[in-house]
DNA sequence: CACAGCGTCCC
DNA sequence: GGGACG
DNA sequence: TGTG
């Protein structure tokens, strides 16, 4: 988990006095150009998200056109336009139109082109005519001013009561119902692994300011227990991170992997206007802001979060006086400031070499290596895993207790989180520790030991990332295969979701053997980092 | 509409 | 067995 | 939240 928090404690300044963003109510000093100044457009809402078509009219407005919310055919529009692959019979169907197009209609990919190059492009290629078939349809003339829209327009900036960040929300219907029809043009898709490929891009992440709020809405997800929708963020900026490209286009955005109609309109939300609605409504909620800050406690989670907050409790302080807190939590909350941030990697290989020297005073030739983001080789770490094994097979047992002992002996590790774990053959220590001196932080760290048979998976495990990992063993699924930090085993036989039968390990020495059986290519750890 | 990883410890 | 965690 |  990434985390830099930006710390405000209990005062949330609201009415967004503090935001210092483009203004988007009026035209104020003349924004920049008015290359749309010749447009008078109705857009036909059918098929498009209810976010993107708000800002498509934020923006043609921005930019000196004029974007009409009914549709009159009396009116001179200058164009209409629709959704991507809606055709004009179906236009006409909608606006209950039966004479000859007097309009130029044409494709929303087109707004979008004007938008993203500022400047009135050519529409040409995104117009749409009329086909010169024999119209069978019964004509059923009358009103000519209609409103296609399903409800009122007020809703546009609906009050958005501050409990639709969980439950997933209504402004999903669609303006007409029959578009299922029209949806089988989605591209295919075939599945991609991310554990088959590099974490690489030939670019350092040309969307910082976009993955950057996105960033923001995985944690509020995350701190109310809306998972899936933490999940699907976090899978749309991993796609984002390595686009080689900064967004510009509503399209680009949507064609890219794990980022759908929605993302898309999030994320172009943000490259118009550089900021996101509901990001800020977030900002703008006094319990999200809470909720935030205390599932940053170690050892708390959506659920205890929500207690205090009901409980009536506010802050870190409220916590360490009026709260029930458990070892962990007392501990999370003693050491609250010094976990927010993330050490440089300088600080955790000061680190490993504490416990690599400990470890090898206590047993020779023991291997002691430090796994998780420092080994995928991020600049900084929010902990430092280390992984210890012993090439003779055995050595490794008796380690354990005597390294922990001797390293709170030192002074080096100050508080247990969990201690004296065993799992199969695997020993787990998680805790903090403090290098010696002045001005040092207290800090994360995580010890496993592991039997030498079983270091190539412990190593694949422990390396991660959290989400290759869970790429990794989802492909080892469909392959009716099993991963975990212990063995990679074959010939498991699963029926729905549960194991029927355990399968037989397949010896994995390295790291290597375990992407060899899984028949995907290598990747060193840098790769991994998803 | 199902699924989105899995194993472990704490309480 | 739910919750939290890596 | 996305995908199949
Ligand atoms: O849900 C998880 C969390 C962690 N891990 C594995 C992979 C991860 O790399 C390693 C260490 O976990 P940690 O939370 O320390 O992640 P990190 O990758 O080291 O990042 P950070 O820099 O935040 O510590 O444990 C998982 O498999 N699943
Ligand atoms: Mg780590």
């Amino acid at each position: 988990m990434s985390s830099k928090r930006s710390r405000k404690d209990a005062n949330i300044s609201e009415g967004g006095s503090s935001s210092k963003r483009i203004q988007l109510e009026e035209d104020n000093k003349v924004s920049e150009d008015s290359f749309l100044s010749a447009l008078n457009i109705f857009i036909l809402p059918a098929g498009i998200q209810k976010a993107r078509l708000t800002v498509l009219k934020t923006q043609v407005i921005r930019y000196g056109g004029r974007v009409q919310d009914m549709f009159d055919s009396t009116q001179n529009f200058s164009h209409i336009i629709v959704e991507d692959n809606i055709d004009i019979p179906r236009m006409k169907r909608i606006l209950k139109l039966d004479s000859a197009l007097e309009f130029t209609v044409v494709k929303s990919s087109w707004l979008s082109l004007c938008l993203r190059n500022k400047k009135l492009e050519n529409c040409e290629n995104y117009q749409l005519h009329e086909e010169k078939k024999v119209n069978l349809n019964s004509p059923k003339k009358e009103d000519n001013v209609i409103n296609p829209y399903n409800k009122s327009r007020e809703n546009a900036s609906d009050p958005v009561n501050s409990s639709d960040y969980e439950s997933s929300d209504e402004n999903e219907q669609n303006n007409e119902k029959d578009m299922t029809s029209t949806l089988h043009l989605k591209s295919p898709q075939t599945e991609k692994w991310i554990c088959a490929q590099s974490s690489k891009s030939p670019k350092p992440n040309m969307n910082k300011h976009i993955t950057d709020k996105l960033e923001e809405m995985v944690k509020t997800y995350e701190s109310t227990n809306d998972r899936w929708r933490a999940l699907g963020y976090q899978k749309a900026i991993q796609t984002l991170r390595r686009h080689p490209k900064e967004i510009s286009s509503w399209e680009e955005a949507k064609s890219l992997p794990s980022i759908g109609a929605r993302l898309a309109d999030k994320i172009w939300e943000i490259a118009q206007s550089g900021e996101l609605r509901k990001l800020k409504e977030f900002e703008s909620s006094e319990e999200l802001q809470i909720l935030k800050m205390f599932t940053n406690v170690w050892g708390a989670g959506p659920h205890t979060a929500q207690l205090w907050y009901q409980q009536g409790l506010r802050t870190i302080a409220d916590l360490q006086q009026k709260a029930h807190l458990n070892h962990q939590q007392k501990v999370g909350v003693r050491l609250y400031d010094d976990f927010l941030d993330r050490m440089p990697r300088e600080e955790a290989a000061e680190i490993e070499e504490v416990v690599k020297k400990a470890a090898e005073g206590i047993q020779p030739g023991i291997i002691a290596q430090t796994c998780g983001s420092y080994r995928r080789g991020q600049s900084t770490c929010g902990d430092v895993d280390i992984l210890i094994t012993h090439p003779d097979g055995k050595s490794h047992k008796n380690v354990f207790h005597k390294l922990l002992a001797n390293l709170k002996e030192s002074g080096f590790l100050t508080d247990d989180l969990v201690s004296a774990e065993e799992t199969g053959n695997q020993k787990k220590y998680m805790g903090v520790c403090k290098l010696p001196g002045q001005n040092r932080k207290h800090r994360r760290i995580d010890v496993i030991v592991v039997p030498y048979n079983e270091y190539g998976c412990a190593l694949v495990y422990f390396t991660g990332s959290a989400h290759f990992n869970r790429s990794l063993r989802h492909l080892c699924k469909k392959q009716n295969m099993s991963l975990n930090e212990h063995a990679l085993k074959q010939g498991v036989v699963r029926k729905g979701s549960e194991k029927i039968h355990e399968g037989t390990v397949v010896p994995t020495p390295t790291e290597e053997s375990v992407f060899k059986v899984l028949k995907i290519p290598y990747r060193p750890p840098e790769e991994r980092d998803h």
